[in-house]
DNA sequence: CTGAAAGCGCTTACAG
DNA sequence: CTGAAAGCGCTTACAG
């Protein structure tokens, strides 16, 4: 019945008010200068057709899609909702798109991801990189959202400075004994975190580092990390790099009868959604994932629109990479546990 | 230096073989009749060049962008890394990638993040929808993942037989008083997977649903759901209808001091990823993702795809929705927890 | 088996 | 202030 049949197009606007199609482009756009009195003739129009531009048309005489790529190391990640869902805002606002790439797996998986992104033409990539990857130049602009110790890194939360926060509170409440939790000594980011911690102990504070090993399936009581031996030894504070390895260890702690906060303190690291459901609720750091994405995007949009304004211009900057901009963006602590440990020990 | 300063095109391969670019098309494509010695050799040079086809001259062309959207009720769910990848792994396979959009917030947003995608010219959107909203009718091929209870739906997990799973299983351990956690009346899934759990209980065994009301930021001790009160009235199991409900009893239980499997069982759904980390392990549903999104891409492909076929034929055929199909995927139990209830009744 | 031509919808110099 | 024209890269009837 109604028109919608087929999208309306600038020539069917332009037909029905008798001007031309490259009027009526102007006066959508705001470009060319066009009489107010038309101009508001050809907005009323085409709001009344419903009339949306075809991004095919546009992209394929303007040579930009609009479109982003996201590429995540590890796609069912916990992290990846705030990632995605900040990207995808930040790129809105811009006005992008975002088309995601799946790159589980092994390292050839992100290759793979960026060069599927890449045939369906869009216009830059931002990536946070597997463990270990170096990013290749990959003939499209490229934010990189990893941790500054990344070659080529972008942007990215202050890790250290997190570290930082996490051994200034545990030390405040009076540990004196901490263990800190990691899983991948390879990992940029967890290495970043673990020397902020390391770098703010008072010296007569003792601290290990305990690196759990990837256990995939691990059910029944065959993969415990010896928590309670620890508690034994007397550590009282257990820092673990993400929340996913904090809540393992509070609910072994738990499980084995040891009270947390009153007799250990247990934190994590990325504020993930389960951190405050569980009791108790875990301290955690959290990072400003919209300001992360706002910059990556920022990033990624002038290289993309300076890449169109002058041609020969700066020779000297690297053509793809929006590396030059290197930010940090400061993280802040969670306070959910405020107990200190059993005893107070003097300075 | 190298000639990637700009992408080759049909036309350059055409003029460098001394072809036209229709045959270079055909080869590339398969689908004229081109000899096959010249088709090779278009071939051989498409690569040597590194030639990718644009996607906006492909797209401008036929119609249709191999694009679709995905659009989650919200994007910072737990969930939402599992069915994103499931659904990009099934898009990708089919040839088609997928746009994000957020609708966090209100119903309202749903309707502006369909719109975003449809602006930018998705063949189709795959919607999780919010809890009790009703999907319109968006002038464009819609598959909805949700519920069979909701209008319109296309495929789903099975949630009744879900929470039949859980029932069974409990029951064979020889509970005979369950609570059943869950946060929201009005979802459809929740309430699935409640009444199938309930449909499979035996008229001796009590039952009584706890609905948790949303607590944002709820630290401290004032948000406990009081199940150690619930154990001391007899409750042997705590049936959640999702992993984060189950993570909360979990750890309140433990924190009261009652032991898990041993007093008490906990059930979660979903199998998210710390439902294998904490400890003790929880028992819970899983979802064949992978399935339910191959379902829910075909089924969108079809519409796509038979809308470009034969245009007049089937008028009785709704146009825009893959809901003809309503499909539900078996959910399978994961046994995390064998232990039983302190003591065993007899039936 | 291969090619010339048209056209998808848009924007952008360029004329008038 | 407005319009005629070209062209982005592709595919698809249609001729030959």
């Amino acid at each position: 019945m109604n028109s919608n049949r087929t999208r309306p197009n600038l020539s069917q606007i332009a037909g029905l008010l008798g001007v031309s199609t490259a009027t009526v482009s102007n006066a959508l756009s705001g470009k060319g200068r066009v009489s107010s009195e038309l101009a508001d003739k050809i907005r009323g129009m085409a709001a009344d057709l419903g009339y949306m531009p075809s991004t095919a048309g546009r992209a394929l005489r303007t040579g930009r899609s609009r479109v982003l790529g996201l590429v995540l190391p590890d796609i069912a990640n916990p992290l990846f909702p705030q990632i995605a869902q900040a990207i995808e805002n930040a790129a809105s606002k811009a006005g992008y798109g975002i088309l995601i790439a799946d790159s589980r797996g092994d390292v050839s998986m992100q290759t793979e991801a960026i060069s599927r992104l890449l045939e369906r033409g869009v216009d830059g990539i931002v990536i946070v990189p597997r463990r270990g990857t170096r990013i290749a130049d990959i003939g499209s602009p490229v934010a990189v959202i990893d941790s500054p110790s990344t070659p080529g890194n972008t942007v990215s939360a202050d890790h250290w400075q997190g570290g930082q926060l996490i051994a200034d509170h545990l030390i405040a409440l009076g540990h004196r004994k901490l263990l800190i939790l990691g899983n991948n000594p390879d990992s940029n980011v967890q290495n970043d975190r673990i020397g902020g911690l390391k770098s703010r102990l008072p010296a007569d504070v003792h601290c290990e580092v305990l690196w759990i090993e990837k256990q995939e399936r691990c059910h029944g009581t065959g993969c415990a990390l010896g928590l309670q031996q620890k508690v034994e030894e007397g550590f009282t504070a257990f820092a673990a790099v993400s929340d996913l390895h904090a809540l393992r260890a509070l609910t072994e702690l738990q499980r084995a009868g040891i009270r947390v906060p009153e007799q250990v303190s247990v934190t994590g690291f990325d504020d993930l959604i389960w951190s405050t459901v569980v009791t108790p609720a875990l301290t955690t750091i959290h990072m400003d994932m919209p300001l992360i994405a706002e910059i990556a995007i920022d990033a990624l949009v002038s290289v993309i629109e300076r890449d169109s304004g002058d041609s020969e211009a700066g020779t000297e900057q690297p053509p793809n990479s929006a590396s030059a901009t290197r930010q940090q963006v400061p993280m802040s602590l969670i306070v959910r546990q405020t107990s200190g440990p059993p005893q107070t020990f003097p300075h």
